[in-house]
DNA sequence: CGTACCGTTGAGGTGAGTCAAAGTAAGTGG
DNA sequence: CCACTTACTTTGACTCACCTCAACGGTACG
């Protein structure tokens, strides 16, 4: 959002009419941005901290979706579809976010044609439904997937250590992996375990160090994107 | 695409330049009418037969990801995310289609916004990945994702036959309604056999014969829509 | 009447779910 | 700073749904 403004040549007025209507909010750990089922009020943008977009299914079964980060919007499915929010987005960290309200997006995008295309194109291109999908591939152990997790968490932010190790930062709970995998915290731990041993990649809090990110994509037939 | 222009007040001279650019196509059984990681030429619409939207996965695995038919369109998450298409459509019977190219369809979103708008609510809209994560939800079995597969193909296209049943048209293989559902042919054929034992439901050839809706969907806490 | 594909059935193996219990980390309050 | 609580993680033992493989029955078509 913030990036297109500032390319977009948009009217000074505009930017200021932009800079009144939106709304920006602290949230704490665990603590839900809006609920799925809820009418959207409009479009969120993270400014810092992540956030957890999950679906509650029947019997209270709850699927992660995708991680949304630093700089990411959320809610445009559900602003421009017109529909309630089909997932419920969850603060996994302390963050501050950024609302913008319905008419104040719909005015501009009357306004702008070429916000109507950056938002077409947002949309056209939004990853989760495929990450999502991939995160669940039938007949794929859990381990395989596991490494599905860390080669899309590590597009986010790369970033290396000072043993030029891979450091891959994943801001989720046990639980929370086990959501986006389609799997339980138990089978989680055993395929951690079972990476550590093999010296593939060592779990520790938040982070995740991996020695050789060639070794570890290339047993899930995936690139180093790096 | 075909609705809107009826709706949309189009200038005469924009319907017929879209008639003289648009190609009609037929395509028979088993045919692809795009494959992915091809550059998107435009977008498809369906006049008549049905479209599986699958991905070939790694080690030639394939995922059943939606089904096409009538009236619907195809291939415009490519087209506005510039992108290769991710899925490869494959005809399950004789098709009827019409495809309008990609430069027309930039033309004319540009000549009308409120087409932008039907663009952009169709794809918050689009149902398909929704529904390809529902039929591959983890901890559920077999037998309730098939379930879950006829609900969804039911909104397709509800009917009756003479004795009040619910006909749903399934224009599937097994081999497909597996990749669908993220399971095994044997495992589906299995599935079918239990459903018709206990007197739920009967598939013969491509149609499925349901005496009492409710107590199929009930079974997998879903809502007869009917 | 063969060839080719699809569908069904049976037998056997296994990855990951379930349950239960112990271990660890992170707060909270005196 | 230390008990105490609470929540998260790990481990082990057991079980089962579904995959795999292999064989057989149907149906369509040249």
């Amino acid at each position: 959002m913030h990036e297109y403004i500032c390319e977009s040549g948009m009217e000074a007025l505009d930017v200021e009419l932009i800079e009144k209507s939106r709304v920006t909010q602290i949230y704490g750990r665990g603590d839900k941005i809006f609920c799925q089922d809820e009418m959207s009020g409009g479009l969120y943008c993270i400014r810092s901290g992540s956030i957890l977009l999950c679906h509650i299914g029947a019997m209270g079964l709850k699927t992660g979706l995708r991680v949304v980060g630093a700089c990411e919007i959320m809610g445009y499915r559900s602003l421009f579809g017109e529909d309630p929010h089909v997932a419920t987005a969850q603060a996994l960290t302390t963050c501050h976010t950024c609302f913008y309200p319905k008419k104040l997006m719909q005015s501009l995008i009357d306004t702008y044609p070429k916000l109507a295309h950056y938002f077409l194109r947002a949309l056209a291109r939004d990853r989760g439904p495929r990450d999502a999908l991939l995160l669940r591939a039938p007949y794929t152990p859990v381990r395989t997937r596991l490494i599905y997790l860390l080669h899309i968490m590590q597009d986010h932010n790369p970033s290396r250590n000072s043993n030029r190790e891979l450091v891959i930062h994943l801001p989720l709970l046990r639980r929370d992996i086990a959501s986006m995998l389609g799997a339980r915290p138990e089978s989680i731990a055993r395929a951690i375990k079972e990476l550590k041993q093999d010296g593939i990649a060592v779990f520790r809090g938040h982070n995740v160090t991996v020695p050789e990110p060639e070794k570890l994509y290339q047993e899930a037939n995936l690139e180093a994107s790096d």
